[in-house]
DNA sequence: TGACTTTTATGCATGGCACATATATTCATG
DNA sequence: CATGAATATATGTGCCATGCATAAAAGTCA
């Protein structure tokens, strides 16, 4: 009965039946991750870009992936190409969309599961800075839940050219972004662990692309319960120093 | 140069080299898809399910699915999916999520990238009824944005069995109703092409899983613009006819 | 015709939010 | 030490969405 030959998971009594599918008679294409690591400077959101050597696509910009490795869940590889890359641990890390456009690798079938990760932007900016890395601005050409590719740009507002479909992925991570923003706690993964309520509002401008009221967002946030006084204030400030907070973890009722 | 060694769209100078990986060095799992089909009874969402009748997981329940043919997108192959077990087509269709733990079929790596559909009770009631087809009832045991997985009951309030993380899949497709219902037109993808302003809010308070006002539901949809009066009323009803509307798709302002 | 049911319309109180204004606090500067 | 600058913090006001209550309208059915 083990050995019988048997249907997959997926595909009852389909036309691809397993023993077909395992001998290789059906394309098996290549498993890829991709991620879109983000954070939010002052002006704007930055995400990391390779800059390819080789062809196709010599001299584009990329993000950083690699290959799925055997028996490796995809958030793991996700997390490893974050380690290699950009020696990255422990950052915030989610799957964003499975991109399979069969001419999207003009070599071969390569469907790619693209992830994005978030961290502040401190940690952001030490990431290894090899001639062939840059941490690229976001600039949005849509509003609110559109969606769609984006443009990012280099040292000097330079417009960097993206290989592949790696523009789309970093739309849809803004994307994501702005829709998660207001009911899942992401801003504060991208600020470090304390940190005032004007540098958490600026960081929710950024992502949003708008100006907020001040005002009813500092009473939103205060009553939304996720935030924690630290009770100690800023430093090394030349104005009255504000109030540092935390993330609340327990926020979940 | 085209015939050089070049690196892979998404593993620039990785260890997985691309000729490691055309040359079969890394393991390269099978790609499914699966498809939640989604339809509003009265009383509950209810969605497609097939019995297994092979091992592994014999005489469990498992959501439609098969494999990905070659240079077939994978939105695609879900559509032929669902057009193959279910004989639907042109149905509401988006990508869910990609599921890859290496667990999930006990016999080889198969990664399956979760689909959901959207189709009014009309035609749902109607796809061909085999024995080993049931439209199942979705029983989600957490609330609001919480997520996980949902027991599914067949005739009689049997519970079903439900093969691999297929509950999972269906769980994740509730919860990405739930996200999505107040800013994305999927109410409509449930209801017929006309259809009256309760029989749309009994689809929201189906998904939501909780009552909502009248008189405020209402007011928002009238308010959203995304409906247009056909002029038409209800027949064949016991007290004062509703108005029928339609969605109305030049709402994306 | 009148009872009944559901839709549709209207009024009103409440609460959240945007916007404006005013006060308090801290530091730099002359 | 007084002043100014910049920001935090508090208060007030109008607007809008929502919830609740009431009433009128439009059908069916006895």
């Amino acid at each position: 009965m083990a050995n019988r030959k048997t249907s997959p998971a997926s595909a009852q009594r389909s036309e691809a039946s397993w023993a077909g599918a395992q001998a290789g008679r059906f394309e098996r294409p290549s498993l890829t991750v991709d991620v879109v690591l983000i954070s939010a400077a002052e002006d704007a959101l930055r995400t990391l870009v390779v800059r390819r050597r080789e062809a196709p696509e010599a001299g584009r910009w990329a993000l950083p992936g690699g290959f799925l490795e055997p028996g490796e869940p995809l958030e793991a590889a996700a997390a490893r190409v974050l380690e290699a890359k950009a020696g990255l641990a422990g950052v915030f890390l989610e799957q964003l969309y499975t991109f399979s456009e069969p001419g999207r690798d003009p070599r071969a079938r390569v469907i790619s599961v693209a992830y994005y990760a978030l961290c502040d932007f401190g940690r952001f900016s030490s990431v290894g800075a090899t001639p062939d890395t840059t941490a690229a601005s976001i600039e949005v050409p849509w509003e609110g839940e559109t969606g769609g590719p984006v443009t990012l740009t280099g040292q000097g507002d330079a417009r960097l050219a993206m290989a592949f479909d790696h523009a789309e992925m970093v739309g849809l991570a803004v994307k994501r972004l702005r829709g998660k923003l207001d009911y899942a706690p992401i801003g504060f993964q991208l600020l470090p662990t304390s940190f005032t309520l004007f540098e958490l509002q600026r960081v929710h401008e950024t992502i949003l692309g708008r100006p907020l009221n001040k005002d009813s967002f500092r009473r939103r946030m205060l009553a939304s319960g996720q935030l924690e006084a630290t009770g100690e204030r800023q430093a090394d400030v030349e104005h009255r120093p504000a109030e540092l907070y935390r993330f609340s973890r327990r926020s979940a009722i």
